[in-house]
DNA sequence: CAGTGGTCTAGACCACCAG
DNA sequence: TGGTGGTCTAGACCACTGC
């Protein structure tokens, strides 16, 4: 390290959080202004905003015009879950991938779907189930909604072979989800289909997505024994 | 809007999301390079920059140096869940939040445990139990295991009236830590404080955390029924 | 009203990496 | 080796908000 060297935005979050965790600046209290730090580090004010937006944007501090910066009492820390294609985690475990439809149709749109996604009086849906298998052993059991009201050119013929996961990707495009996961215990439909005593522990999500303000699917996702979602940071 | 105003790197982000969901821009194609979007949109380089920079962020496009951004194939979408503290979380939900601890000992460090946090042979570990209740329904069973090692000024008698969650957040820093959720079977252990059947499903979650690469606490959180964990984005 | 963060600019140099 | 993104700077003006 020079003298001639920059001081880069990474440096100075780096220092900050090293004198949270310190206890330099203790939680709560105010932490010096943006201009103060650019002097003291020796550089652009630029520089330590990025610094310290990226701090308040991983919930480690607390920023707000006139009052200045707060060293985050309690910390929500956030975690991340990457939520990809469950083809694309299955093959990325190194297991091989296996895709089946169990059931397609098109029966009149239940009132609890309605009710939940906000459908109007003649909105047709479709229904359908199919499995995901990981070296043939039962992965995930997907039973999903579609309005298609939002999605008209659709047709079971599309997920004899694709999952519905994947066209709807590939498809249409949504802007807005709401995903939420729980523990349930395995009905005779799931417990059959993923090979689990009924009553048995399942990890469930249950996933809604929407195109502006256009309900586009209502999917619940069942897991496979032993299923965990993990995060590190 | 004014032909005066400044374009905003949101309107940017905006617009380059628009033009990914209308297909302007395919997946897995390339797009234009900043140079050529600051000239359209009659900006700054740096004000692209950051537009698509948290992009990138997000997940949606795929940003390198000299072959240029890419749209996104697969968009590995991240849900991001906010984790505070239990006493937090209850109350923000409007209930009455209560703590109760139930067991707190010192016990000879089980070898599951060794192992899974790398402990030496001589470390030695508290291991306690305790009860979080929302309108005095149980809420969350909350088993922990703390590394003396690493925080040495720790005592049963901390715990009375602090749950450790937060004890820790106050008194230990941690610098990494690893989340995972799971739904396990209630055990007759932890039913009873739930007032679940046993075998019921309840949503688990598992946490460790570090000091730089010193472990300092194993926990396991039991929720009651019907908890769920929840995002939109 | 005044102080702090929020953002934009114009320009510069650097780092990476495909051809 | 050239093109693209990555970052820093110095300066400017704006926006929010506590006093």
């Amino acid at each position: 390290m020079s003298l001639s060297d920059k001081v880069s935005f990474r440096d100075i979050k780096a220092q900050i959080l090293a004198r949270i965790r310190d206890r330099v600046w203790a939680p709560g209290a105010i932490m010096p202004g943006e201009v103060e730090l650019s002097h003291e580090f020796g550089c652009a004010r630029a520089t330590v905003n990025r610094a310290m937006r990226e701090l308040a944007d991983e919930g480690f501090i607390d920023r707000r015009r006139k009052t200045g910066t707060r060293v985050n009492a309690n910390p929500i820390r956030q975690a991340k879950f990457e939520i990809p294609l469950v083809r694309v985690e299955i093959e990325a475990s190194g297991a091989a991938y296996r895709y089946a439809l169990v059931s397609c149709e098109s029966p009149p749109t239940p009132d609890w779907l309605r009710a939940r996604l906000g459908l109007g009086p003649d909105d047709k849906v479709l229904h359908l189930q199919c499995m995901h298998y990981a070296d043939n052993a039962p992965f995930q059991f997907e039973d999903r909604w579609i309005n298609k009201a939002t999605v008209p050119d659709i047709d079971c013929s599309d997920f004899e072979t694709l999952s519905p996961n994947e066209w709807l990707v590939n498809q249409v495009p949504f802007t807005e989800a709401e995903i939420s996961f729980s523990a349930t215990a395995a009905n005779e439909s799931n417990a059959d289909l993923l090979a689990l005593p009924v009553g048995e522990p399942v990890f469930t999500a249950e996933r809604i997505t929407w195109l502006k303000t256009r309900p586009i699917t209502f999917a619940r996702m069942f897991f496979g024994r032993g299923y965990r979602m993990t995060t590190r940071f």
